[in-house]
RNA sequence: GGGCCGGUAGCUCAGUUGGUUAGAGCACACCCUUGAUAAGGGUGGGGUCGAAAGUUCGAGUCUUUCUCGGCCCA
């Protein structure tokens, strides 16, 4: 009797994944086999599912976000695929904008070389290359997570197709006219000379100059107001030479007070809220005033100041105005308003006839709108207005504060609202507000709480801010009469761009004679032409317009968006809203949105936690497999926990399900039948059999719910149970004794091997698009004539297979087979025995159970020697083990006093 | 500072409309096995459900406050 005797699992299918060097070959298989373009071709015709790739951005390396974004639509579209459905995935760049510039301006100012020096068309050709060199760089990093994609047709925002429709989206906008010049402030970095997006501003804190400053009443109803001082309190004195109204709030209680401190203020009457008298006395260091007057801010009404340089040429009069955004929470209650420097100031001025001209340029230096001020730099007039207030007696304190302000994401530096003329999308004139709350209630979000989010974004935004005065981006396609300053619309001139656009890009703006683009019609000499650029949120917003739309192998709309949660106010927000001002509705059917990737404690990853993960270190320690697992097994509607540890556990559970697919290939020998499963004659199984056929059944059932909701991580748990609990602690643990003694013609073993083909076949499609590397390597152990797993579809369990009652008994047989361990783990414990070969067992059952278990072995049940039943009136179930009687048998190890009883024993014959 | 979302065993996650003693897998401990062996089996310990207060006969679940974290906005 050796070893050889009995049939032993024997697989080529190592336990070793060696995944970091093994599945780079695998993806040279892909490479080899055109694997995407073998998908196109099996499922050509079939329902398309089109996950439309939110493009990142050309630049730097991949961080544990992207990898996330990617894996998770990459098993996605594959599940859609073995769905049945003709799943497309096509990846895209963004690649305009200012990081890319910026970093070309940090090479020529690294090689001492003046960005003013190069060509526009030259600089935005280095531009371009830069963005080409990170797409190779991604796509190689994406390839590697085992992204399955049309890499070599991939869209990207700077291709010449994609310029040229910008163009004609944003003439959809011109033509309809929403889209229109306003004048505006907007964040202006004066370092980098342009507006910035909301996305480009990082609030930091910032020590910013304070004053309390005083604008003498020139005229009022109230009496005493006229002889006092209303005091405004500032973080930005450089703001007060642009000043031109004050604001109050009406609803607030004010106080005039009459200070008797020795000074410059000693016996004039300030006028403050009564709330801040306190914070303002301290602040200010009053130590001697009298109350004089309280009364409602409602009482402000008409009441026009002085400007505090009233005597330095600042004659004009400075209105109090009431606004709401006037609250007690810091200053005295009256807030000082520049109309070209702040949003609020700006809204109230205009409603109130006081229009915003342009007091500071893009350099940062007081326009000749500002006496006294003309080419000085805001950043350094701080000390130059707190000396002339000082000067003119009307500064009452000043000093610092730390407080969080925003800056330039790229260059840090501080930034300031200044009015410029912008161009704008209205959200109000042609409805598109409107058309996009409606467009929201019609797409599907996952997870639901993502439609509230976008919706509150969209109700509450305003304009949408599309020019910037950059370089590198599609030009807007604008031109200005000279004398009447009308924008030209014509859909002629328009198309016109967009053809040229088309053939050589949009570098030719900058470069060739305005005529061209204008054609016979108009006459380049009546016209400007803008140099602004198009703000790169419209140009991903327009994705949908020349890839979905455009592509004859896409749809429009789009099945899925699928992006971090961050993309509400981002791709999701500005694809929206473009595709609902243009096409009137939104270019997807539905939403996915993640959370963010943090450390194992829930922080965020920083440089300076020093708790950041790359993919590419994952990569080399686990391999992509283990990653896609753990995106698998997150609960992506919430933040994503990652450290070495989780790894390590999912490492772990990848062995598990590694060994299951071992244990099943070793058991067949690496020969796999296709079982029909329409055939399958379940009368002709064993109860057991029966039994595995129902769990795979209803487990393809959840499965199929859990992939419905893109509940994946419930999805791979309930995998993995499958693996660990149903298969490896039961079905396999029960049918060693079957598969390793009993011959290969025997029906119980016959029916074993079919339900381990099945068994494979089934957790091989299943894992497939978690574990794309490890089932095609399985997978190509098989089948050395099919191409790859990934071109199979799910597999379509017969109702028969569903056995309700069948299910019922045994979970009642499981509960005895606990019993059973209890009861055998007692005597184990206590020496008597070792294996649970040893043991017989004596179950004591009441009789109500004798229909479900009479036919059972449960020594077969519990892999003892031998179990016996009885069953007795009322009776809760136990259990006696004692140590098997008899000698053991040397195949099949069983204990038995009158030999084995297996007719194929050699010992029998 | 404001809005939104979240906090259940060491980890990943379940936990229906409020209703027995809060579950699973992994990890851990101990034992068994050495014929799944860079494996396998069994048993077991482990939770003030972020904190406090409230509503209720009864709260992981509802309310409020606080706290921690994340995203967005200022």
């Amino acid at each position: 009797m050796s070893k050889s005797d009995i049939n032993l699992p024997k697989t080529a299918f190592s336990m070793k994944a060696n995944l970091p060097t093994r599945e780079p070959e695998i993806l040279n298989y892909w490479q080899k086999i055109n694997l995407y373009d073998e998908l196109r071709k099996s499922s050509k015709g079939k329902e398309k599912f089109v996950l439309h790739d939110g493009p990142p951005y050309a630049n730097g390396n991949i961080h544990m976000g992207t990898a996330l974004n990617k894996i998770l639509k990459d098993i996605i579209v594959k599940f859609h695929q073995m769905d049945g459905k003709d799943s497309i995935y096509v990846p895209g760049w963004d690649c305009h904008g200012l990081p890319i510039e910026w970093k070309i301006e940090e090479e020529y100012k690294k090689n001492k070389k003046n960005k003013n020096d190069v060509p526009i068309v030259e600089f935005r050709k280095e531009c371009r290359s830069f963005a080409e060199k990170w797409i190779e760089i991604h796509k190689g990093q994406f390839k590697r997570l085992g992204v399955v994609g049309d890499w070599e047709n991939y869209y990207s925002t700077m291709s010449f197709d994609a310029e040229a429709q910008i163009v004609r989206e944003l003439g959809k906008f011109l033509k309809e006219g929403s889209l229109y010049r306003g004048y505006k402030p907007v964040l202006w970095s004066t370092v980098e000379k342009t507006a910035l997006a909301d996305a480009e501003v990082e609030y930091q804190d910032h020590k910013s100059d304070t004053i309390y400053t005083s604008f003498s009443v020139r005229s009022s109803k109230i009496k005493e107001l006229e002889e006092s001082e209303i005091i405004i309190w500032t973080t930005t004195p450089w703001t007060i030479p642009a000043n031109k109204a004050l604001a109050y709030n009406e609803a607030l209680e004010y106080v005039i007070l009459q200070v008797n401190d020795e000074g410059n203020f000693q016996n004039r009457k300030i006028v403050i809220a009564q709330a801040l008298l306190e914070s303002v006395i301290n602040e200010c260091g009053i130590k001697n005033y009298k109350e004089i007057k309280k009364f409602k801010g409602k009482e402000f009404k008409d009441t026009i100041c002085n400007h505090p340089f009233l005597n330095l040429g600042y004659e004009i009069e400075i209105p109090m105005l009431e606004a709401r955004f006037v609250t007690t929470e810091q200053g005295t209650g009256i807030v000082h308003c520049a109309p070209s420097h702040g949003p609020d100031d700006f809204n109230l001025c205009l409603n109130n006839g006081i229009k915003a001209i342009e007091t500071v340029d893009g350099d940062g230096k007081y326009t000749n709108n500002v006496k006294l001020f003309e080419g000085i730099h805001i950043f350094k007039a701080n000390q130059i207005v707190i000396e002339k207030l000082k000067e003119q007696k009307n500064l009452l304190s000043n000093g610092e504060l730390v407080h969080s302000y925003p800056h330039s994401w790229r260059s840090k530096a501080p930034l300031v609202h200044r009015a410029t003329p912008q161009w704008f999308i209205s959200m109000e004139s042609h409805k598109l507000r409107d058309k996009a709350l409606k467009a929201i209630d019609d797409t599907t979000f996952y997870p639901s709480k993502g439609k509230e989010r976008l919706k509150s974004m969209i109700e509450t935004r305003p304009d949408w801010c599309v020019s910037r005065q950059r370089v590198w981006g599609v030009p807007l396609p604008i031109f200005v009469n000279k004398k009447t300053k009308e924008i030209l619309v014509d859909d002629e001139v328009n198309e016109n761009i967009a053809s040229i656009y088309e053939k050589e890009g949009s570098d030719c703006w900058f470069s060739d004679n305005p005529q061209r683009f204008l054609g016979d019609k108009y006459k380049a000499q009546d016209y400007d032409k803008l140099s602004d650029i198009v703000e790169v949120w419209f140009d991903s917003g327009s994705t949908h317009s020349f890839v979905l739309e455009k592509r004859e192998d896409l749809k429009w709309p789009a099945s899925m968006y699928l992006e971090g949660s961050d993309q509400h106010r981002g791709w999701f927000h500005s694809s929206l809203l473009e595709s609902c001002g243009t096409r009137g509705r939104a270019p997807f059917d539905s939403i996915l949105s993640h959370g963010f990737v943090v450390d194992g404690k829930g922080l965020k990853m920083s440089k300076s936690l020093g708790n950041v993960i790359a993919p590419e270190d994952i990569l080399k320690k686990y391999g992509a497999d283990i990653l896609r697992i753990w995106v698998a097994s997150s609960n992506y509607s919430e933040d994503l926990r990652i450290d070495y540890s989780i790894l390590d556990q999912h490492a772990d559970s990848y062995r598990k399900i590694r060994n299951t697919f071992r244990y099943l290939l070793g058991n067949l020998n690496d020969n796999f039948e296709k079982i029909d499963l329409e055939k399958v004659n379940l009368n002709n199984l064993p109860d057991l059999e029966q039994y595995m056929l129902h769990k795979l059944y209803s487990l393809n059932n959840n499965f199929k719910k859990y992939f419905e909701n893109y509940d994946f991580h419930n999805l791979y748990k309930e995998l993995l149970n499958f693996c660990t609990v149903d298969l490896s602690a039961f079905y396999f643990d029960i049918r060693k004794d079957t598969l390793y003694c009993d011959s290969f013609d025997d029906p119980k073993r016959k029916s074993t091997i079919l339900l381990l083909n099945i068994i494979l076949n089934s957790l091989l499609r299943w894992f497939a698009p978690i574990l794309s590397f490890t089932t095609e390597e399985i997978y190509r152990l098989l089948f050395k004539n099919q191409k790859s797993i990934h071109l199979e579809n799910f597999l379509t369990f017969p109702k028969n297979f569903h056995n309700e009652k069948l299910n019922q008994k045994w979970i009642e047989l499981i509960k005895i087979r606990n019993l059973c361990n209890v009861s055998i783990e007692e005597k184990r414990a206590a020496k008597v025995i070792g294996s649970s070969l040893e043991a017989e067992i004596k179950i004591h059952l009441d009789q109500n159970l004798e229909s479900i278990t009479k036919d059972i072995d449960f020594s077969e049940l519990c892999i003892t020697s031998k179990a016996e039943v009885n069953y007795e009136n009322n009776i809760d179930a136990n259990v006696l083990t004692e140590k098997a009687k008899g000698t053991k048998c040397l195949m099949c190890w069983k204990i038995n006093e009158k030999g084995c009883a297996r007719s194929n024993c050699p010992q029998n014959s």
